[in-house]
DNA sequence: AAAATGTTTTTTCCCGATAAAAGACATTAC
DNA sequence: GTAATGTCTTTTATCGGGAAAAAACATTTT
């Protein structure tokens, strides 16, 4: 087994859904941009439909002959990423208690536990490093740097530098530059959200990383950019963990972005840099209050 | 051939050159640290030194019999790490004429024409990406985003926000801190250098990777301390190949250092900032000045 | 008993091979 | 003649294996 086709699996149940809304399938190109995938992949998808009855193949003619049943589904386990299986594994290692700074990491021992080669976990632990909580030690481990409060200040001080000077560019944008459009969009998800805050406070994060990508995308500076990834696998995977007063938060949250915006569509740099400053405040003091005070620097 | 002993030919070659300091080596664990090597490869080096008659060893006894001659050295391109050969390969290739934005790199073409596994330089790449230059279309190839014009701006743009925090952090460190030790040191250096610029001015590259890292590690900061690498890459290459006017560069940038280091003694904030902000903007301009103007971005 | 040397085990680094997926080319349909 | 489908080729993602290097363990020396 060299390689998993979790691309076709993942692919085939994305398009399942959208055989609920259409009598016929579009042409094959069509379909790889839609689904993402490569003509390849599209033509695997459309053979096993075929196969089990979903649709009738022949040439241009894609029909659908049934609604998708659950068991037409792949089970969602198939259909990550090796990347993203590894990811997972080793992010529950990293938060979980006993991760000490200083620890070494052993690349082979991670494969034999996730049950996968060790290719994969090398390349996984280098596209790991950018985030700072790791370090190679040359010909030898990994070393763990640790999810301490240290880690926590020195990622928020750099979230703050680069945040207020997004958004002051942001705010310097002209009148009729697409973001305005893509702000207001943003807003009106954000006023339904607060309305109903009670019982969707838990999509509140993926709202968040899409509003924080916006501002920071106004910089123009791939290193800026670049940046929000760690950010936002940090509170990706910190938040999964940690769950507590996450409505309260997010309602603070909510109501921080509205301002935020507000400032925003003023374009008044000294509002814009004030309700910045407000709410990278809350964020940072919020991130800091969810490190356990024992998981502090234990390096030599 | 699964992995070239690179480590034991490097770490051989450097212990030859100890060998005209002393009379006999001291014991394994201590020229193990002393070379940076385990005590496995240490023992291989000297199991060689005893054989090409190099020196008597029986246990702790290591006795220095002749010189070393220029035939006893490995030749210096055996002993560098694949990481090195593909990275310089790929710099090449990068600032050669031709590589302009947009373009796509092929993994496998890579590997044959440099001789290497892919997997060393799919891990290659992976470790570059962090540089800003590549990007990864999933599932797919890497797209060479070009050492252009917006590049340069972008990187000088976070140096620059970097740099003046770390200065001013600097500035800010108690008397007794040893940083003074390593900033005097760097002084008298930058004094030498000044007063033999008409025969040294290639040995400042160095002295400038040093100057400024020691400032940065001033932040105490991962991802500001980390974000040098990225500056020492671009100019270590960029300046390899771009040899023009480099005495004039060298001399100005010298005597903007000496005037840095002076403010930063005085521990006046504004002067710090001043003398900061001013070789920052002249090293940012070199660098965009060495920019072929026809390299400009040409992506869709 | 601390620190060296001698020996064995484990891990890292790297290659070649293979299935999945992408991409290129040839052919057909509208 | 443009855009689809059909077919073939190339590249990517991943594994297992093997030599180099590190690390762990055992034994000796001072």
């Amino acid at each position: 087994m060299s390689k998993s086709n979790n691309v076709y699996k993942d692919a085939f149940n994305r398009c399942l859904r959208l055989l609920d809304e259409t009598k016929s399938l579009p042409s094959e190109p069509e379909l790889g941009t839609l689904l993402g995938v490569s003509r390849t992949t599209v033509r695997s998808i459309l053979a096993r439909m075929e196969e089990t009855g979903l649709i009738a193949w022949n040439k241009r003619n894609k029909t659908v002959l049934r609604a998708p049943r659950p068991e037409d589904f792949f089970p969602e386990e198939e259909t990550d990423s090796l990347a993203e299986i590894i990811e997972r594994s080793f992010m529950r290692r990293l938060l979980a208690e006993g991760a000490e700074a200083g620890m070494q990491i052993n690349e082979l021992e991670l494969a034999r536990e996730i049950g996968v080669g060790t290719t994969s976990v090398r390349e996984f632990l280098i596209r790991f490093s950018r985030f700072g909580l790791i370090e190679k030690r040359r010909n030898s481990h990994w070393v763990l740097k640790g999810f301490t409060r240290a880690f926590a200040l020195e990622l928020t001080e750099i979230r703050e530098m680069f945040e207020l000077r997004s958004a002051a560019a942001f705010a310097a944008l002209p009148e009729d530059s697409a973001v305005w459009v893509d702000l207001d969009m943003l807003e009106v998800q954000h006023r339904q959200l607060a309305s109903e805050i009670a019982t969707r406070f838990n999509e509140f994060s993926e709202l968040d990383e899409r509003f924080h990508r916006l501002i920071h995308r106004a910089s123009h500076n791939r290193f800026i950019v670049d940046f929000y990834d760690v950010i936002a696998m940090i509170f990706h995977y910190h938040y999964q963990w940690n769950k507590a007063e996450e409505r309260q938060r997010n309602e603070v949250a909510v109501q921080e972005h509205l301002a935020y915006i507000a400032a925003l569509k003023s374009r008044d740099p000294g509002k814009v840099d004030a309700a910045c400053r407000k709410h990278l405040k809350s964020a940072r003091l919020t991130l800091l209050s969810s490190i356990p005070e024992g998981r502090q620097a234990q390096l030599a």
